[in-house]
DNA sequence: GTCTTAACCGAATCGGTTTCGGTTAAACCG
DNA sequence: CGGTTTAACCGAAACCGATTCGGTTAAGAC
């Protein structure tokens, strides 16, 4: 209940605080401190909340791609989704078990592509943080770049460019894009040049 | 003087305050307001001590390829070089001249390996996205994934991953590598469907 | 009926930022 | 030179939010 209450808070857009949350809740601040650990606890509690949520059952998709895109879709949707509480928890750790299957997922597909063991871990970081980018994107204003001082090439394409969660949703479709022909053309070269698996 | 002072106390793995940044300039706290507007001013202060010292001039690369590597390895620098002034920085809008010049050039450079006008901006705020997650990974722990909770898979990889510094490096080379072989694969099968540019 | 436990609370404390009223001293100017 | 302005500075107080403390209440357990 107190990170459900604690994301809607935060989704308002206001600061994460303890009195209006207590007041959200009808209790008294003090009496947080019974059921979470402080502010730390609030945010634990709320990513509690998110992570079985999105991340919970396990989907099923046909060749490795499909699977990947569905996994990483996944959490893309979790942190997009709430950009603000996304923001509180940057610096935290995840170790849920839902987490931990979602990287073994992504470590079988790869390695189905027919990625190289040792390149899997470094490719999954990469999925990783880039979807972290994309998500952080979501709370970037609508104008990141001012037509005005933008140059000669920019400034046109500057006009009919998405904003908010359309130019945001392109932005995570187009990288996604991108990573995966990369993934593609490197297991491509890599069993030309090397003999076979 | 006050945003290289912040930046090094930053650096030193304390939280950024202002008792502490006073003592190191050897002021009193209620001076420093004097010079810029309270917390955020300082974190102001550090950003335009940053982006000049890295981005400040231009490098001139032969190909597409290599200047775009050039300019998108310079901000990752700036980043993860200072990954916990880059906590600071998560929120707040940068709009300096030097940043203008950065999206202009990795524009430009797009432009001439052959992507269509409407998907420059998209393609820029992908590489953008996945530069910032790769430098927030700098703010992670050494060991993300716990060995023993990991499956089968992960669980034998873990082993011999670099960590830290050099975990990221792999981690920002291995996606740039893997976000330009996506797009030269892009430019080519557009070019092969369409007629010539 | 007493013991335990969980949920709760108000008041106080604490760590930090910000504001306020005022001092000093250098620079500028008739 | 006296007078004025301006920038840098300061201590003390106000403020704001998280956290701790010392309790009260009420619901089971036996």
């Amino acid at each position: 209940m107190i990170g459900r209450a604690a994301i809607e808070l935060a989704e308002s857009g206001r600061e994460l605080q303890l009195v209006p949350l207590a007041k959200k809740l009808g209790v008294s601040v003090s009496s947080l401190y019974h059921h979470v650990d402080g502010r730390d606890g609030v945010i634990r509690a709320m990513r509690e909340v998110l992570v079985p949520q999105y991340l919970g059952d396990v989907p099923e998709g046909s060749g490795w791609e499909d699977r990947i895109r569905l996994e990483v879709e996944r959490t893309w949707r979790m942190y997009a989704g709430h950009p603000r509480v996304l923001q509180y928890m940057v610096t935290s750790v995840i170790d849920e078990p839902d987490v931990m299957r979602f990287y073994n997922a992504l470590a079988d597909a790869l390695a189905e592509a027919g990625l190289p063991a040792r390149e899997l871990l470094t490719t999954i970081e990469v999925i990783d943080a880039f979807t972290f980018g994309a998500a952080l994107d979501t709370l970037s204003p609508d104008t990141i770049l001012d037509p005005a001082s933008a140059g000669d090439v920019l400034g046109g394409l500057l006009g009919d460019h998405p904003v908010g969660a359309e130019r945001n949703r392109r932005l995570f479709d187009r990288g996604l894009d991108l990573l995966l022909a990369g993934i593609s053309a490197r297991v491509a070269s890599a069993t030309t040049t090397t003999t076979a698996t």
